[in-house]
DNA sequence: TGAAATGTTGGGGCG
DNA sequence: ACGCCCCAACATTTC
């Protein structure tokens, strides 16, 4: 194919190329091949263009935004060590990109991929555009380890399953590539377009409640390579059973990372892979579940806001404010689904095993559809991600990929005395209950009086009661599951 | 990446 | 010594 040379008046005076780098959930300079293909072709302008009008229903909440805003703080950071700077912007991508280019003059744009449907889209449209225009665009997969059509059954449809899946993909894990490095130097424009500042997308929260957000985290890649370095050096080698443990520093914790592409799968993919033992395996089926989300999102669109298994529409949810508001605030009165509701509010993060108890709370125990919960996840989380937020919801509630079937049913209590036996992490959340012995304290209505009172509490008054019965909640989310089973 | 109900087994107390 | 019962421990089935 011939290029059309377009001529335009305010290149660069160098006459070297000018590429736009249009930065996106991929905020990191190594293994960025948009980033890469820019830099070899002569002058780069980095470019994040803030747009929660283009993200479908799922603009960023709160805790996102807190982060995207220290992340891009980090990125300038880092290019400048570089010499080159990130151009901020905020609206329309498409109609940014366009001013971009017009104003600087670039005759090519760049971009790694994103797969929500929205997302998805919104390419479509700037690649469009750029063609018809004689600009040239090109997008780059660093997202995930294998693109989504690549990946399918022998009958050519996309698995529902997780382990038919991720075999497919390891017997396919030679053609991983390596993760490239960053690019040495980066070569600036003798003018840089017009950027907003930081200040100006109004990320940050307005009242100060992320104060505890800041004392956990570390956003950027710099943050993002620490937590995989602490993780490969301290918790690989027990992550099978450490990563039940929400008293333990078992995980990775970098889901947020991954989310907004400070780190790409394929770094983990190759740090980790040194790691021969059973626990490197299991660590690496999570790399597996988030690469399974991503891919069943872009085959079932629609699953961020309906079951994948259509009988699942018809299921008799019994919507209930107060109960939903209990569950938001950590006040269901079963310590280790409070706990976790707890660290989210304060801390962006729920320890993966407790997302997994208060998920099956919410939809099993108190009956409120999966969406409910998910929504509230999409606005408390650091790592909201449509693809593995909505996996993990349809997961719990049943109704989805590889899905947990109905009936079973996480049983609060025993769940806590066996992942957070001598009861840390409750203590840690839910201070009014921690003088209780470890013998109660995971169910503190079944107490003796006596006892209750020597640890100061008092239920209903500083700590409630449960606001379902669990037995009674089961049998119930039985029998409403029994009516829809064979519909 | 469950829990509860139900079934089975085997040791020990006891007549 | 033997059979019976109880029940804990474990296994299987069911939801």
């Amino acid at each position: 194919m011939i290029k059309r040379i377009v001529m335009n008046p305010r290149r660069d005076a160098t006459g070297a190329d000018i590429s736009i780098v249009w930065f996106r959930q991929d905020l990191r300079l190594a293994d960025n091949p948009a980033l890469n293909a820019a830099s070899e072709r002569g002058i780069v302008i980095p470019a994040f263009i803030w747009s929660p009008d283009s993200e479908g229903d799922w603009p960023p909440g709160g805790a996102s935004k807190w982060w995207l805003h220290h992340s891009l703080e980090e990125l300038s950071k880092r290019l400048e060590k570089l010499g080159a700077k990130l151009i901020l912007r905020g609206g329309n991508p498409l109609d940014e990109l366009k001013s971009l280019v017009r104003e600087t003059g670039a005759k090519a744009v760049f971009w790694n991929r994103r797969y929500e449907p929205f997302a998805i889209e919104q390419e479509k449209d700037v690649a469009k555009y750029f063609q018809g225009a004689g600009i040239e665009s090109e997008s780059f997969n660093s997202h995930l380890l294998f693109e989504p059509w690549e990946i399918e059954n022998k009958s050519g449809k996309p698995f529902r399953v997780f382990t038919p899946f991720w075999k497919t993909c390891l017997a396919a894990a030679q053609r991983i590539q390596k993760p490239v490095p960053q690019p040495a130097k980066i070569v600036s424009p003798k003018e840089w377009p017009p950027s907003l500042s930081l200040s100006d997308l109004k990320l940050s929260p307005q009242r100060d409640w992320a104060n505890g957000f800041a004392r956990v985290w570390e956003p950027g890649e710099a943050g993002a390579g620490k937590n995989l370095k602490r993780f490969l050096r301290d918790s690989i080698s027990g992550y099978e059973d450490s990563r039940n443990r929400p008293d333990q520093m078992g995980t990775s914790r970098l889901s947020p990372h991954l989310h907004f592409g400070e780190i790409s799968p394929r770094q983990i993919w190759d740090a980790a892979r040194q790691h021969k033992s059973a626990s490197a395996k299991k660590f690496l089926a999570e790399i597996g579940w988030r690469e399974f989300s991503h891919h069943l999102l872009f085959h079932f669109p629609e699953t961020p806001t309906r079951p994948l298994s259509a009988q699942f529409e018809k299921f008799a949810w019994q919507k209930n404010a107060a109960w939903l508001k209990a569950w938001r605030r950590g006040r269901t009165g079963y310590p280790i689904v409070d706990a976790g509701m707890r660290e989210l509010w304060a801390t962006g993060w729920m320890h993966n095993r407790v997302r997994m108890v208060a998920a099956s709370f919410l939809v099993k125990d108190l009956l409120q559809p999966w969406q409910e919960g998910a929504r509230w996840f999409w606005d408390t989380l650091v790592d909201a991600d449509l693809a593995n937020n909505t996996l993990g919801w349809q997961w719990v509630a049943g109704c989805g990929a590889d899905a947990a079937p109905f009936f079973r049913i996480f049983n609060p209590v025993l769940q806590g005395e066996k992942f957070d036996p001598d009861a840390d992490y409750t203590r840690s959340w839910i201070p009014e209950i921690a003088a209780l012995p470890d013998k109660w304290i995971h169910q503190p209505w079944n107490a003796p009086k006596d006892v209750l009172s020597k640890a100061g509490v008092e239920l209903g008054r500083n700590y409630p009661e449960p606001v379902v019965s669990h037995a009674i909640a089961r049998e119930v989310a039985l029998e409403r599951y029994a009516r829809i089973k064979d519909s």
